[in-house]
DNA sequence: TCATTTTTTGAACCATATTCATAATTCGCG
DNA sequence: CGCGAATTATGAATATGGTTCAAAAAATGA
């Protein structure tokens, strides 16, 4: 009797394409132009039948970013998993969230928007909950990171916790996206890449914190070749440049 | 002939009224709830009178973001104008940032949603102008602190932009600011104030770009102690606690 | 005082998210 | 197969709330 297995499966065939859909649709027409009808016709369903998948439109978006978010938490397993000392695997989830942020360029957009009061209270219990277990293995990642250095004697916590440690870098990376995608902000600050900006402050503030062996975060030509041997290493599928 | 200027007063402060109002919805009923028509009853002024002063929904978000920003921009006045090391002066920004915040707490979540793609593409282009003006000089204080630090020996740029070595020390900020809004992320990680955290973390920052006076950052007696002696010195009247 | 201009009003309009009664389809069973 | 029950799909109708604009009211000034 796989007829219960084979309706599941084609269910959840439907739900894929209502969620590949509407990120075409977002990636034409904006976030802001998004339309529940125009998903449900371009699919060729009617809107009740995607309201059979997602309770609401927030519902819909929070689906999307927690996609986003799995493919994330991949790559931040390759690195958990890169032969390298800690602290060259912290600066790697830097490199990670650069790649990942370069092949989804919607994705922190969306993030930003889901993680909203609005649109976070819109969204089902469902939903938050997925999003949040998906987010789960990120922060166990970066914290066990934390705790390997602290083990090997590489990082003195000085009375931290290892989740108060990653706050700092966390912080930095989050609040680089926001300045890169809010508008008119950044400007002309940065004639360089942001994103290599933001992988040369993950140095400095590793520094800051003690955490050996110590990179010197002012040699261009060590950060970039150290970037490139991580792409090379960890996601030579990911990176084209 | 004062009318045409009593008049202008009298529409200047009718707006105020507009924006007064509709933060105290926000603050009650949430930004979600918030609605043109409710801000216009409480008032009592019909709609079409509220649209005589706002564009758009949106752009009436922006300008409450703008006055916010314009205080804040004050804060950072205060810190250009105290005193003391350029250091320390860099450090009393953070301050500011966590002060600012206590008084503002919707502030963060309104500044995130307007710059929101949606928001913004749909406020009026000279809501959006006012609000890259009003923000302007917070810019323009943290990118002199460098310039000074730099002049004084105190810290050396290694081929960054002043602009470039802010943005550490930005992202920093507005990372923790984002986290600290997200819903159940930061969830449990850190028992202490996380805006003391944030302080630690700037210094932390500091020290890795060798900025002089180096601070231990572990000395949480210390840290304390400065965190104080800004609030006393720069700014005592916003410092109840 | 009254014609003209400016301002205010709020009902009508519109765009979309969401619902739900009805229709179509599938399922289980004799 | 056939048929009644259960499930699923449909899309017109509903609900909400932002926005407009023709008409009314108020202000102006000669």
């Amino acid at each position: 009797m796989g007829t219960k297995e084979r309706k599941q499966r084609e269910f959840a065939e439907r739900e894929q394409r209502f969620l590949d859909t509407a990120r075409e649709l977002i990636r034409r027409d904006g976030l802001l132009n998004l339309s529940m009808a125009r998903i449900a016709e371009d699919c060729d369903y009617a809107v009740g039948t995607l309201y059979q998948h997602f309770a609401s439109k927030e519902d819909l978006l929070m689906a999307l970013v927690t996609e986003d978010v799995r493919i994330h938490a991949d790559m931040f397993e390759r690195v958990a998993r890169w032969p390298a000392t800690p602290r060259d695997r912290m600066f790697a989830i830097g490199v990670a969230d650069m790649i990942f942020v370069r092949r989804h360029p919607e994705h922190f957009r969306l993030a930003q928007y889901a993680f909203t009061e609005i649109v976070w209270g819109a969204a089902s219990p469902a939903r938050r909950q997925a999003l949040l277990e998906a987010n789960e293995p990120l922060g166990e990642i970066v914290h066990g990171l934390v705790r390997d250095a602290a083990a090997r004697g590489d990082l003195a916590l000085n009375g931290l916790s290892p989740e108060e440690v990653c706050i700092g870098m966390w912080s930095i990376a989050i609040g680089m996206h926001n300045l890169v995608h809010a508008e008119g902000v950044l400007a002309d600050f940065t004639a360089r890449d942001p994103y290599r900006l933001m992988c040369r402050h993950f140095q400095t503030h590793l520094n800051g914190l003690g955490w050996n062996p110590l990179f010197d975060a002012t040699d261009d030509a060590a950060l970039d070749a150290l970037i490139k041997r991580i792409c090379h290493e960890v996601f030579d599928d990911l990176c084209s440049q």
